[in-house]
DNA sequence: TCTTGACTCTATAGTTACTATAGAGTTTAA
DNA sequence: TTAAACTCTATAGTAACTATAGAGTCAAGA
């Protein structure tokens, strides 16, 4: 299948995929007479599991981990393992960081409900004045 | 008063600085004798400001928009109420995405709880199966 | 057969909000 | 005087793409 149609499957935008064959998180799939770049469906799946890890939002760094782990069947696991313990406990920190946002935010807006000047207006306050 | 003591008061870092006067967030500030920049409070009262904005994860586009609307007094404020409300919807659409990734990152932990093969890793699996 | 449109190619630049570095000049304190 | 600390400009790097230009390839319809 042609790169169009591997793009269309998995998901991912075509300047995507050549930009993941960069990075070697893809091998290098052969090519038509052409010069367009032909992929089978092993490739297919590795670009799924890197969709699916993307939408995990681990980066690409750890999806190259996760790959390498991966490629090495008698491996020990307990570096995927950690690594995906490691990542949420990225995430929770991120909820918890953006839950005080919300807070702070609610607590902006409440500062001008109705429409002032800008020189009155209770958010640009809030902002200027020592917290 | 000298950059560096501009970023020591202000928790901005001296390269930030020279950013933003870049972007034109700050304005050009006048000069020593031997080519040193040097600021007085207002420039410091601005860069406060714009860092009060950014630990509200503001983008600067967002903070060049409110700049622009505190330096006319006269102009209404609903642009600055409209563009804080719309930044708070954000923040919640990411809590709740967040969440979401929390419970998967939490499902796929729990895949694989002992020390394995990477062959036989429950993570691996989950990842590389379809869902 | 010709041509049109859809597809693909490489290489390069742009995005956001910085950080890091090199190599130079300036100031201050011992 | 000299060394440390500071500042200057210009440039490149970061993450993970997206967008563009300008060229070549391919399939279908007239
Ligand atoms: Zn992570
Ligand atoms: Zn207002
Ligand atoms: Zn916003
Ligand atoms: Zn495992």
């Amino acid at each position: 299948m042609k790169i169009g149609e591997l793009a269309r499957r998995s998901g991912c935008s075509i300047q995507t995929i050549r930009y993941y064959e960069k990075l070697k998180l893809l091998p290098i799939p052969s090519r038509s007479e052409g010069n367009f770049r032909l992929y089978d469906i092993k490739i297919f799946e590795q670009l799924k599991f890197i969709k699916r890890c993307k939408d995990l939002d681990l980066t690409l760094d750890e999806i190259r981990k996760l790959l390498s782990i991966k490629s090495e069947p008698n491996q020990e696991c307990d570096d995927v393992n950690r690594l995906i313990e490691r990542h949420l406990e990225r995430v929770e920190f991120k909820i918890a960081e953006f839950r005080q946002l919300r807070a702070q935010l609610i607590s902006l807006r409440q500062a001008c409900s109705e429409n002032n000047k800008a020189v009155d207006c209770g958010i640009l306050k809030q902002l200027t004045k020592d917290s």
